[in-house]
RNA sequence: UGGCGCGUAGCUCAGUGGCAGAGCACUACCUUGACACGGUAGGGGUCGUAGGUUCAACCCCUAUCGCGCCAACCA
């Protein structure tokens, strides 16, 4: 084994080995129970960033964890043609070569995007490998396959026949830069800066005017109406008159409705139905016209009169002068106004009429609101055994999905793009009449002509999307793969997209598996940021690239760390501090690995190594048999370790179970680097020179190094794979690592640990070895006693804690540094020379033999009789309330009692070294 | 405006109704044959604020302040 940990030189390596031998692959044909996670399938524009880590990381650790706990798990890969945010860069791309999409037309611009595809969808999928991720790539889908594509028309259709999906004209949300039509949900409500217009609009017998205020005055051009509180005593009186719209000088209404609030503003509302969803509202429940101002691009029509022709921006403007010049603006004030902007391009998004399709989501909400109720109130195992129902985690998200759920409003699904699923739907010349089919359509089914195209639009990408748990197993057909996997255990994703993806895929997918959720867990991650918890982005300049970290620190470290700071429904804040720290965990796992090789004899690391000699050799012997068979015979160190083991190995599944992530790292940290390497280690050094421990020793960590590396193996995959080629082979090692079973308490028969090594009775006496230790390394520290010092330490013993100690000594003196420790023959009592501490049973008396500082050594008790006086004041007071005794728990009181005369001891010695320490001044 | 989350050691965060924890950073010492990407010891917090419930509150309740996110029809 190398001597420096280096994660380049093998991480690659390892990674080409698992990916050629098939690891990764799930089976269609296994009788092992499945486990399926559908990965979230990333844009194909996308290049590798920090979130995809988190989610890849997040999802490869689970799936490797399930693997090997003796599952048959399918990790699903896949890319998304995420319509505009591919058509964008593309676009992008041509805009360089000084051309355009419509310059191309269709059909060819279409040929550029796949080739763009297809030399840049596979950057991200490359990258993935660079992490660990272990997906069955062979099943990788892409949403524009034949297979989906197929899926898509197919739903579309069925939806359409059910009256779900219908086309319709109503005020829609439009980006002018991309020029298409955005969901409510691609439109980003953002604050800024504007005016609030008061503009008057006079009275048509004469009598007057009313002043509205507005943010819009442009659009004032497409007014039908002017609305009031109809208990607005100001203009109660007006209602039912007419005003002149000013510019155009049409006449228009005075409404009443009580939708105008009478604070905002003057308390007049100018009624636009044509370019604001209120309005339109409005406009219908007082049967208004819609007058549209604009074309699609945003440029002002006919019905605009003089402005005609006219970018939307610059109306603006010229409306406010004309208005200025006509003394009809009457005031401006500031005001800090939402705007909607476009997800992808941020330029404001244009509410206009337009004639779109919808999804009519009501009806498929309820029953995933239903699905949702129902796993809400179940427990983790309950709910995997029901297909009609999921739990949300962490479940702060329930109220969130209800919500939304509860309020949802219809999906406008079309988009004026070309790059995606085309609308399945034919019109007809002759009829007229549309026809929906999700086979090519070559004849109107209503009056057979000939003489149809097909509608221009695609379809939304979350559409497709939608359908992902069950399209990318070949539904409408019952394959295999399909009857073994669906549902999905699974979806992992960040919140961001809850109502994007999440919602729509558990709305698709009870609706078309007849009532089977598309997976039985939703886990949501938080989000990462830079270390400020900024937002991380290009142009703030704060990106950090997770192929640089990798290359920096590797992939386990940097796995490891977004893992550790995976915490529930919070941010992340990455930093690379942090991955530097994990990067040390992996260098202490690795160092840890060399250690016990050379201590097994299995590789001698310097000629002068000291010579282990193995009583047997390692390869003839199956740990777990041999420890099984001799347990009762193991030091207590041992059965300690091997207890401390089967602990966290038992919380670590169940962490990993309830996706809690962040606590199992944070459990297998603890485990491996101070119960493993700061104690056991340390330990082990001492027991291996004793004849009688050295081969039980051996055996013990060997097995625990085994174990521990695969409880971290889900992890941190590429070290321990790497340290684990380098271990011994037991009988029956022809697997890799990642293929070794996940240590576990024997529950559900995948065990392999045939002893049982959980010992409250082992860890007892260790943790009080351990306190020994402690204390005596605080004494040297406490009192500069020179680090080659080795003073003799006696003890007095309890009767009840005597039995066994003589075992603890070799250890205690060992890691406490010091030169002896016997049995106290004298009355210590009667030396000057000797300190005194007490730790529990045992009172151990330094010799200190001019080694300390007896200034500093009084001042330290005396700061320490304080502490325990105070406490012991803390505790009687407590004992001495009689509400205390009369409603505390028994046991409690008697622990506090015990807490007190323990306390007590602890100040009689302390008491002692003083009067000692001065004597011994003189 | 509503919903949710967060405010604990200098920093990043755990945490449980029973005298405050970890990692990093900091200080001192140690180059001990796994590891200086290391070891040992140590300093540091009235657990946002104010009330309440309780024998006992960082934890439960109420109010309040600050920060963040999400959802919103105030032009």
């Amino acid at each position: 084994m190398e001597k420096a940990y280096d994660p380049v030189q093998f991480e690659d390596k390892i990674y080409q080995e698992w990916e050629s031998k098939g690891y990764f692959k799930a089976d269609d044909k296994s009788d092992k129970p499945s486990f399926t996670i559908p990965m979230p399938p990333p844009n194909v524009t996308g290049a590798l960033h920090n979130g995809h880590a988190l989610f890849v990381t997040l999802e490869d650790t689970l799936i490797r964890w399930k693997r090997m706990s003796g599952y048959n798990a399918l990790w699903l890969p896949g890319t998304d043609h995420a319509g505009i945010a591919t058509q964008m860069v593309v676009e992008r791309e041509l805009a360089k070569n000084k051309t355009s999409r419509h310059e191309l037309g269709r059909e060819e611009f279409i040929k550029r995007v796949w080739s763009w595809k297809d030399t840049h969808g596979e950057i991200i999928v490359n990258q993935m490998r660079k992490l660990g991720a272990s997906p069955d790539w062979d099943r990788a889908r892409f949403t524009m396959d034949p297979g989906l594509s197929k899926a898509v028309r197919l739903v579309f259709e069925k939806l359409y026949n059910e009256g779900l999906v219908y086309r319709g004209t109503r005020v829609t949300n439009r980006c002018l830069r991309c020029e298409t039509v955005l969901s409510d949900l691609e439109v980003v409500p953002t604050e800024r800066k504007s005016h609030l217009w008061h503009i008057q609009y006079p009275l048509a017998d004469g009598s007057g005017s009313v002043t509205i205020a507005t943010t819009r005055p442009e659009t004032l051009l497409g007014d039908t109406a002017v609305a009031v509180h109809p208990e607005d005593e100001r203009y109660k009186a007006l209602i039912g008159k007419k005003v002149v719209l000013p510019l155009l000088n049409r006449e228009i209404p005075i409404i009443a409705d009580t939708y105008v609030d009478r604070e905002f503003g003057t308390g007049t509302l100018k009624v636009t139905p044509a370019h604001d969803f209120n309005d339109y509202e409005l406009g219908k429940r007082h049967n208004l016209p819609v007058i549209s101002i604009m074309d699609q691009k945003g440029i002002l029509n006919s019905n605009a009169g003089p402005y005609c022709g006219l970018r939307v921006t610059v109306a603006r403007d010229q409306v406010i002068r004309d208005l200025q010049e006509k003394n009809l603006l009457t005031k401006t004030e500031e005001l800090v106004q939402q705007v909607g902007l476009c997800q992808r391009c941020e330029s404001i998004v244009e509410p206009m009429m337009s004639e779109q399709w919808f999804m009519n989501m009501k009806p498929l909400a309820e029953k995933a609101v239903a699905a949702a109720k129902k796993g809400e109130s179940m427990s983790l195992t309950e709910v995997d055994r029901h297909d009609d129902a999921f739990k949300i985690l962490p479940d702060t998200w329930y109220s969130t999905y209800y919500h939304w759920m509860d309020n949802i409003r219809d999906w406008c699904v079309s988009r004026q793009l070309w790059w995606g699923h085309r609308i399945p739907a034919w019109y007809c010349k002759d009829c007229s009449k549309v026809t929906v089919s999700s086979n090519d359509v070559t004849s109107c089914q209503h009056c057979h002509s000939t003489s149809v195209h097909q509608d221009e639009d695609v379809l939304d990408t979350w559409f497709s999307s939608g359908l992902w748990p069950f399209a990318t197993l070949g539904w409408p057909e019952k394959t295999e793969a399909y009857n073994r996997f669906y549902p999905s255990s699974i979806l992992e994703t960040g919140f961001d997209i809850l109502f994007f993806w999440v919602a729509r895929m558990l709305m698709m997918g009870i609706h078309f598996n007849e009532g089977r959720v598309p997976f039985k867990r939703v886990y949501l991650h938080a989000m990462v940021r830079d270390e400020k918890g900024q937002k991380m982005s290009k142009t703030k300049g704060n990106v950090i690239d997770p192929l640089d970290i990798i290359r920096e620190y590797g992939a386990d470290a940097f796995r490891f760390t977004l893992l550790s700071m995976a915490g529930q429904g919070r941010d992340i804040k990455l930093s690379t501090d942090r991955i530097e720290n994990d990067k040390a965990f992996c260098n202490k796992l690795w160092n840890a690995s060399r250690y016990v090789l050379m201590k097994l004899g299995y590789v001698a690391f310097e000629s002068n190594a000291p010579g282990f000699t193995n009583p047997e050799p390692f390869q003839e012997l199956a740990t777990t048999e041999w420890l099984t068979k001799n347990y009762s015979t193991l030091h207590p160190v041992n059965q300690w370790i091997l207890s401390r083991l089967e602990k966290t190995a038992d919380s670590i599944n169940v962490m990993l179970d309830e996706f809690r992530v962040g606590e199992a790292s944070q459990q297998l940290y603890d485990f491996s680097w101070r119960d493993f390497c700061d104690w056991y280690i340390e330990f082990s050094k001492e027991l291996l020179t004793n004849p009688a421990y050295t081969h039980q020793t051996q055996v013990c960590l060997l097995h625990v190094l085994r174990s521990t590396l695969a409880l971290a193996h889900p992890f941190i995959p590429f070290i321990t794979e790497q340290i684990y080629k380098n271990l011994p082979k037991l009988p029956g090692d022809s697997q890799p690592l990642m293929q070794h079973p996940f240590p576990r308490r024997r529950i559900d028969g995948v065990c392999q640990d045939q002893f049982t090594a959980a010992n409250p009775a082992a860890e007892e006496t260790v943790m009080f070895w351990k306190q020994i230790v402690e204390r005596l390394r605080a004494f040297r520290g406490e009192n500069r006693i020179a680090p080659k010092a080795r003073p003799a330490v006696t003890f007095q013993i309890t009767t009840a804690a005597e039995p066994g100690f003589a075992l603890g000594i070799p250890m205690i003196i060992s890691l406490a540094q010091i030169g002896s420790l016997t049995p106290e023959k004298g009355n210590p009592a009667e030396r000057f020379d000797t300190s005194e501490l007490n730790c529990g049973p045992v009172k151990l008396f330094i010799s200190l033999q001019g080694l300390i500082d007896v200034d500093g050594e009084i001042k330290r008790l005396e700061k320490e009789k304080a502490k325990i006086a105070d406490d012991i004041g803390h505790s009687e007071r407590k004992l001495a309330k009689k509400e205390f005794l009369d409603r505390a728990p028994q046991s409690l009181i008697n622990e506090e009692q015990g807490k007190v005369n323990q306390l007590k001891l602890n100040l009689q010695s302390v008491d002692q070294s003083i009067l000692r320490l001065n004597k011994m001044r003189g």
